[in-house]
DNA sequence: GTCTATACCGTGATAGAC
DNA sequence: GTCTATCACGGTATAGAC
């Protein structure tokens, strides 16, 4: 075969990338196949229906992005003191294994985030989706962020993650706004500026609330 | 008429209600005519393509949501002192409308906010749909931003706008992840507690940020 | 097992008749 | 204002080539 990649994993790339710009009902089986180079009833036979290819595609990233996330934390709690990382550590450790997907030259992890901030904000998607596959993670970042801020109430760490979350998917979307709202003077995908800015805004958030 | 409500207001109604939850291509003209009991080519009728009842749908509340939210800006303006008003009365008053229009009885502010929220995070429609009817008002409220942080340089404050747009519009989206997450010690649906905590969170991130 | 061509049948946007 | 026809598109099943 000419191409190293199999044409079930240029399927799946070009639904990444569809369903990232137009959401799961903008796009088409046939769009999908058209972009793979593919005919379209290929797509039908590996993954089966267009919903099966939504979560397939949705799922696909989501362990190893899991992995590297609990990773960044166990690393910096491994060389925190008995009182465990600050609020900076483990917001650093949360969001910096992002930002290294979204800089990676391909488009791939690019379009997976922008698919996230899609399915995050989508009152059919977002409970379904983002729970099943990412609660787990949340939930230990939680427990760091629990020990750190002592006088936190459950309530005021969910709705600090909330706002975190808000902020960090609207990141993902890519949208190209703030391009605009700043007249060039910020870009949607200068992400050393939007995650450099983010770390120390969500920090001095949680702290006040919970502090 | 036994309605109140004219046929157009209703097509209008039912149109934000789908586009809130489904977005622009998980809703067709049907449902929408059917939704608000009208024939299919009536809608046609009124409004034209189904692109312009969305963006009638979408500019239909936005004149008024940006005089309420000016307003409360120059109330806390003019009870300020020579020096302006603070970075939290700022945010609060950017905020407060919102949270009183999603706190309203009826539905229809409430379907228009997730519309907002999906139009927001849309690489297709965020950065034209928002900064055609939002960015005026924005930026007088980065105007007054830029007085109350007079450190902050251009780029810190519209990343800061950025923070605190992602975070309140997926609290306007109501997706009911928090519910599940915090295993329903939070509601989407709380708006006290959403606003109560990202008045404060967002302050404090401004204030780091740009301090 | 992998893949293409094609057919089926429902649905949708929209124009034009009334 | 309303009803209906048109015509394109979409999801998916099937037949069979390689």
């Amino acid at each position: 075969m000419p191409d190293k990649q199999s044409k079930s994993e240029k399927i799946l790339d070009a639904a990444e990338a569809l369903f990232a710009v137009h959401g799961y009902d903008g796009v088409t089986m046939r769009k999908i196949a058209s972009m793979a180079g593919v005919d379209v009833a290929l797509a039908n036979y590996h993954f089966g229906r267009k919903l099966d290819v939504f979560q397939r595609v949705f799922e696909r990233r989501s362990e190893s992005l899991n992995q590297s996330r609990l990773e960044a934390l166990h690393a910096c709690q491994a060389s925190a003191d008995e009182n465990g990382p600050s609020v900076e550590q483990i917001i650093e450790a949360f969001l910096r294994p992002l930002e290294t997907a979204q800089e990676a030259s391909n488009d791939g992890w690019k379009n997976y985030l922008a698919l996230v901030a899609f399915v995050n904000n989508s009152p059919i998607w977002g409970k379904k989706m983002m729970s099943s596959l990412f609660d787990d993670l949340v939930q230990v970042y939680i427990v760091a962020l629990r020990k750190a801020l002592p006088n936190a109430t459950d309530e005021q760490l969910y709705w600090c993650y909330h706002n975190l979350s808000g902020a960090l998917t609207l990141t993902f979307a890519q949208t190209g706004r703030i391009d605009k709202l700043s007249k060039g003077k910020c870009r949607s995908d200068d992400f050393t500026a939007a995650y450099g800015n983010m770390i120390p805004f969500m920090s001095a958030g949680f702290k006040q609330v919970c502090g």
